[in-house]
DNA sequence: AACGTTCCCGACATCGTTTGCGCAAATTAT
DNA sequence: ATAATTTGCGCAAACGATGTCGGGAACGTT
């Protein structure tokens, strides 16, 4: 298990190292005999190169960070799989970092990232981000930067994102078609993208459907603890009260559900619930929780593989774009209204 | 955003990169006239030293690596929650290495990390692992190490872990003082710490409460898809079958209690059914499904500060311990009988 | 006045690797 | 046979920081 570097090959051989080098990464002035001869030495030795001193070099460390809000979370740990699947593949490590939705952590995990040498950097952004310029200062260091799941619109990056304009159509629209009338839609941070194409999805199924939109019946969370019950009990006595509760995230949709059950709301008789989430107990809930699934570790992959793609052809410039993956609506008993009938 | 090093100070300064270093590490020779002078500088230009070239050095990296089976798991999602937030408050970055459950894959990572000169390790050992010389060699290097949860009794090393056999205990006096008498454990590969304790306290309450520990009702899962389904199948037909599970882990206690339902064995009617996990969304299952809690944060949490201690403190070795921590046994509908009668 | 101490600080080597340049030997061209 | 080229390889400088020397200046001591 010794480790052995470039200089003990040299000194196996009796060249010097720079010849080890680049016999190594075969280049075209060395021996072809001389190349066979380190590389069997290389083998034997089970040599490995420095990746701290390469990343010193300032060439590859083949190394990719990974920002996100928080780990402990359905939807990014299964981020992570995905990620780390190709990552290895490709021959690449992951450096994760968790901004645990702040601003100020991003902006550090950012800069460490940048100061570890990474090859590239794959975002998820925090819920307190809005100015993003701390990214383009990666891109004028001309770093590879891929976002996914949240991202800003103010960047000319490859994202990679859920459907989710088509996935909280596809929800509303599920709910208008099992008789709701009065949807209430709990979502995240305003200024988030995830939040704004949700919101978008689940606007334009009302609207296409007749239905009036109802800024009242739209609750933003904060991520703080607790905080679904007081919204439920907001919206349960308004006026007119909602017949239905949308929600945009596993832990709204978990809070939800908690919060209907203390308050004796049954589901889906008093009202529906249809959460958008990556909880893959969700059938094993009481009831079964309806939801719109999205691809979590296939968004992963593909963001990362974007990304290493990215990094290897740096010179030909691939095309920025946004790869939207489609999202899987499946309807359990918290929405079947027939169910109830039984 | 530029990043500076420690010759742009030296060069604004007109003094040599040597007394910059000295200067920033409070070194005694320095003038502190100049020392000011190059605190006041660098904290200007905002530096922040170069964490590669620390490491090529070979002082510290200021990273600890953790290696573990999987991240998308609630347990080592949490404890990975618990580990990032002790780091970060200490000053230390976590890379985190998957070894997908896998012995080659920890080798690889274990090599990986040294490679990449983290101050020390976290490591809680995949399925497959039951030859522990890879981290051996990580400690005759000294490198300090920490193992959580997947332990091994052959390593002289701090370990941090739940309360495996008292949970384990807990969980089947509780099933045994509701009145049942064949209680099925399923549980995780025989050679892993974890299975020994939990198995251990569960033959425990078995034999302290005059039953008969029955080898046949135990089943070692593999971790492999669906697998728990066809256990279940074997067990129920015996000739005297369980009339109540009590299973090792998440993954274990969701795949049971699918597979019951789909089988249209009631819980707790025809089988109770209690897990050793971490699922935070317990109670909203169907039934409630009761536990045993492992403080998987905390593990984490303790882990992280036991290590860093090691980092810091080099010099004075600190004692090898294990600490335990306590499990948590919560009573819900999947094991209490009385709820039925409702 | 000559010597020994302190006090500050700079030159240089080092970690492992890559890379530009140059140099000798071997090969080809004249 | 001499000149020009090619081939194969080594030297040394980087990357950013640390640590080992050692040296000059300003003291105090005989």
């Amino acid at each position: 298990m010794e480790v052995y570097t470039i200089k003990d090959i040299a000194r196996e051989l009796g060249i010097s190292t720079s010849t080890v080098s680049r016999a190594l990464r075969g280049s075209y002035e060395i021996n072809p005999e001389t190349k066979r001869l380190v590389m069997e030495c290389a083998e034997r030795l089970n040599y490995r190169p420095n990746p701290i001193a390469l990343s010193l070099k300032g060439s590859a460390s083949r190394a990719i960070g990974v920002i996100l809000p928080q780990i402990a979370n359905y939807f990014f740990s299964q981020a992570i799989n995905g990620i780390e699947a190709i990552a290895y593949n490709r021959g690449y490590h992951v450096i994760i970092f968790q901004s645990q939705e702040s601003y100020e952590r991003e902006m550090a995990n950012v800069q460490q990232a940048m100061s570890r040498k990474v090859d590239g950097l794959l975002m998820s952004l925090s819920s307190e981000t809005s100015d993003v310029t701390h990214l383009q200062d990666v891109l004028d260091k001309n770093v590879p930067l891929v976002l996914f799941d949240r991202v800003s619109s103010e960047l000319n990056v490859t994202k990679v994102v859920a459907d989710n304009f088509g996935g909280a159509f596809a929800a509303t629209e599920h709910l208008i078609r099992s008789g709701r009338r009065r949807i209430a839609h709990l979502t995240i941070q305003p200024w988030l993208s995830i939040t704004q194409e949700r919101l978008a999805g689940y606007r334009a199924a009302l609207e296409q459907n007749g239905l009036e939109f109802d800024e009242a019946l739209i609750r933003y969370g904060t991520f703080g603890p607790d905080e679904v019950g007081p919204m439920v009990d907001e919206l349960m006595h308004l006026d007119s009260p909602p017949d239905a509760f949308f929600t945009a995230s596993d832990r709204l949709a978990v809070g939800c559900l908690q919060a209907l059950r203390q308050r004796n709301l049954h589901i889906p008789d008093d009202v529906s619930l249809i959460g958008f989430t990556n909880l893959n107990v969700a059938d094993l809930l009481d009831p079964p929780l309806s939801t719109v699934v999205q691809p979590a570790q296939e968004i992963g992959q593909i963001a990362a593989e974007r990304l290493i793609d990215q990094i290897e052809r740096k010179l030909r410039a691939l095309p920025i774009e946004t790869v939207r993956i489609p999202t899987e609506l499946i309807v359990r008993r918290s929405t079947r209204l027939e169910a109830v009938k039984l």
